[in-house]
Parts: C-alpha cells; structure tokens; sequence
DNA sequence: GTGAATGCAAAACTTTTGCATGTAA
DNA sequence: TTACATGCAAAAGTTTTGCATTCAC
C-alpha cells in the first residue's frame, strides 16, 4: 500500500482521536491540515485502510459508520439518545473469553462487545429536555 | 401503538425470519402477501418498532442495516466476506456478563456479543475464488 | 516511467419526509 | 369522527465510481 500524504494523515488522526467519527467528521478534521483533500479519498482510504485491518468500522448509528484505529484493546458503549460512541474495558477474564469463542464453533477473527443506554450527559435530569444538539458532543 | 395491516406483517415476518433483513429486503418478502405495501411505511414501521423494542437494529453491513424481532435472547455472527449475518448462542455465565457490566459503570439497557470471521460457505476452500453472489445466500 | 492514489463531480444507494388519502379505534 | 398510518414521490443524506491528473516508488 502506497505511503500518501492523505492516507498518513486519515489514519494518524484516526489513530488519535477517541470520538469515532463518521467519514464526513474525518474529512472535516483532517482537511484542516489539508484543505484539498476531498471526500471521495477520506471513503476510498477508510475502505483501503479497513481491507488492511488498520481501521475498525462500528455499526452505523444515525450520522453513518464511525470508524477508528486506537490499537489498545477495547470495547465501546453507545449512547442511544445521542449517537455517542464511548470506549470502554469491561472485565473479561480471557478464558471466559476464549471458551466464549469456542463453544460458537466458527473461525473468529474478532470479537466485540457493545453496550447501550444513555451516555451521561443523556442521563442527566436536567437535560432530559433539551435537544440533543445543544447539550451533547457526538 | 395502532394495529395496523402492515404493521403486524411486517413485525410477524421479523420475528420469525433468521435471515436478518434490510429494510429492502423485508419490503420485497412482506410485499408477496401485499403488493401494495410501500418501501417509506417499511422504513416508518422500522423506527416506530425500534422505538417500542419489539425489533432490534444491527449494524449496517454492506446492504445497509439489518433487523430482526427474534425474541429468544442471542449473539449475533458476522460474516466478514458475504455479509451474511448468523445467530450464535455462545456460552457467558450470567455472573461473568453482570460483572461486566456493572465494571464499565454506566446504566446499560443492553449488551451484545459480536463475533466476526467468515462463514461456512466462504471458509470453503472451493469457494475461495468464486463470486459472493454466486454461492452465498444473504 | 508507471501504476496507484487523488480531486472533482456525477451517480447510485439508503433513509427520511410532505402531502393527500385511507383506516383503526 | 378523528388522529394515526399509508402510498407515492420528492428530497436529503451517505457512499461509490468514472475520469483526467498527480504523485510515490
């Protein structure tokens, strides 16, 4: 896979962030750094970047796929309000885990654990209320 | 919740279908026995079941988002070549999973196991090469 | 030099929405 | 009777693709 500037710089921010942003984040981030880069490169990179196993895709909440690259395990919680994915590491002793794989009887090249509920800001009485935009980062 | 004719076809083919469908695809299956069912009433259905818990979204796979209705509690297997989706009932002693949810400290409302790999039909050697479309059923 | 990658813009898909009409309660 | 749901079609949003050009190797 060919070293360009575009693709270094998708991935490293892809590789720092914590936000899991969509494709349109990711273009908005990373063209500020390089105003030309367009859309198009940030879909055919993450698409590139996916095939290689160098990027994670998660399910497609309400703005499109999120992706990231943080190589520490991990897990994620999503909030159901507002669309936030939060990393988490929930104890799993890795013999349950392992035993877990096991006992589906396939070829398991991964493996992932998802939580819902509402994210904290969500949960707070006092902005039950309020629009999800005014009061939540995403 | 108003009963509706389309309504309750399209909740009775989710609950008893394994096959995961998109919104398209279960347009085209509730349609045989109602032709006039249209794709926006599958896709307002979808929100309004999702809305009550009745069906539950999975994430977007290369056809888009999947569902099902499927009471009986269990994983889910994604096929990472076909995208297919299989269900899987792995074995989590129900201790292990409160503890792990109670470790990630947030209020979850639901938890889920995803597993990736490839599914019987393209871990078949003979089948390597071939088209998806050609021998794998989504 | 050459094939892979990019930018741009159009096309293809997926999902949502407005509005007139139909229908369950 | 009336508010909710539907069908249709248009719009909005997301992702892919064709093509000429640029750039990494």
């Amino acid at each position: 896979m060919r070293r360009t500037q575009q693709r270094e710089a998708i991935l490293g921010f892809l590789k720092v962030t914590r936000a899991h942003p969509t494709a349109e984040q990711t273009h908005a981030a990373v063209r500020q750094g390089m105003p030309s880069l367009s859309l198009g490169t940030v879909y055919r990179n993450l698409g590139r970047l996916l095939d290689e196993g160098l990027v994670r895709e998660l399910p497609a909440g309400p703005q499109g796929r999120r992706y990231d690259a943080v190589l520490e395990p991990h897990h994620h919680f999503f909030c159901t309000r507002c669309g936030k994915v939060e990393d988490v590491y929930p104890g799993l002793p890795s013999t349950v885990k392992e035993a877990m794989i096991r006992s589906i009887d396939r070829e398991v090249t991964q493996f992932r654990l998802q939580f819902f509920g509402l994210c904290e800001s969500c949960a707070r009485p006092d902005n039950q209320d309020r629009e999800v935009s005014e009061r939540c980062q995403r």
